[in-house]
DNA sequence: GATTGACTCGTACAACGTACGATGCGATTG
DNA sequence: CAATCGCATCGTACGTTGTACGAGTCAATC
């Protein structure tokens, strides 16, 4: 009997450089984890988060369910690899060289809200799986820049958390208030029937007047000016 | 044939007032929304998402799995109900009457982040479920000191957002980094082997050393001194 | 031709949520 | 007292899921 408990013959785990197919010999594009984490982020686009299943994937890739299973331990895998291909950055245009820290951070920190923004299951997934390649690349680059911004090394860790608490709680929320903008509107029409109980945020309309994206960036502000010390 | 399409003659969604069994006549306990949802969230407690499926609740409370669904639509409104059970708010002690609305709002906040740390499972459900009343209690709450303490009604939408956002990705972040110390453990020395590609985030021990409740109210704090204008 | 290793996939199973309908039971009504 | 009715319980069964298992295909190597 074969190896059974860990992973058989298969590819590493993480691509380790660009996605480059090993051999797509001719016509049939031949099963491959590349292709498979494509066609994954196209079906958790279409159908949400629940609407990957196996056979589902494997039927989009002209395969039989089973074969998905030489290339990927198990769907959790799945889930990890199209997490992280979501999540690629192609670093800061010329910000970050012109020494421009700021401009440096804001552009890769709502470049990643964009980034997850413009496949919602991404915010779903985020908090409970492993951090892939490029989560650690841009948590890399954030260190770097806040450093060279002045930040304490002893303060480093605190600041990058900061940062990644508010981008993943307003992107979290953004993603998933914004699947359901009915809810929103059936939450705020059961607000309105409880306005006695609830007369300041049913006043305020908070749950449909909202500028998500001004209110992303001016809290984000507010964290970089406590957070870094100023020049 | 009888209405099917939505909720039989079963109990209101949300229980209307506080927390009472209508009628508990001797020595068996009925079952009841109220202990369902007891029993679910210690279920939750235990065993986590994952762990709570409808078999094994019904198990708990000594009844056939079926039973439930008399008094319950569907598992979702378990995990509903569930969840804002364990986001009720008891008031803020004095400092509210005292005027002193930083400390009101920092204890409510520190005080749901707290809560749901205590039952971990609780920060991957809430960004999905519904808003129950306490939710909405403590976002009601959230928006009267505000506007209390000097906040305009226009900036009074945005400034709950930013502290809600930055409040759940804290939470969510510290509780599923909790829920699997040896993951970040295991992460931490995966970097090692990559600290070449990873040299910063490497060196500060991004994975290990933090004070995350520290890192909590500093960011908190920052975000109180920019929204409120300083009085 | 025989062997090997990479890769594919049909079948099967266990676990899950829950639809359906039968059953028990206390209160109400005749 | 018996008949009726609404509330509440639960056994059975179905469809859907992830995936274990092992048989199958095919190209490269000896």
């Amino acid at each position: 009997m074969a190896a059974k408990g860990g992973s058989q013959g298969k590819r590493p785990q993480w691509p380790t450089g660009p996605l480059l197919s090993m051999q797509e010999t001719g016509s049939e594009p031949a099963l491959s984890i590349e292709r498979i984490v494509a066609t994954a982020v196209e079906l958790l686009d279409a159908e949400g988060v629940g609407g990957l299943k196996m056979r589902r994937l494997a039927d989009r890739l002209g395969a039989g369910a089973m074969s998905l299973y030489w290339h990927v331990d198990n769907k959790e895998q799945v889930f990890d690899l199209a997490l992280d291909s979501v999540l690629e950055y192609r670093g800061t245009p010329q910000s970050i060289e012109a020494g421009d820290w700021r401009g440096a951070i804001f552009h890769m920190l709502e470049d990643w809200r964009a980034s997850m923004l413009r496949h919602p299951w991404s915010a779903s997934l985020l908090p409970r799986r492993a951090l892939g390649p490029n989560i650690l690349g841009r948590l890399e680059l954030l260190g770097r820049v806040l450093s060279r911004a002045g930040v304490e090394e002893a303060d480093l860790n605190g600041a990058i958390w900061s940062l990644w608490n508010y981008v993943m709680g307003a992107t979290i929320t953004r993603a998933n208030f914004n699947l359901s903008d009915e809810d929103m509107l059936a939450g705020q029409q059961r607000l309105a029937h409880l306005s006695a109980q609830y007369p300041t945020i049913e006043r305020a309309r908070l749950l449909l007047d909202n500028d998500w994206d001004g209110v992303f960036r001016k809290g984000l502000g507010l964290l970089l000016d406590g957070l870094v010390p100023s020049r």
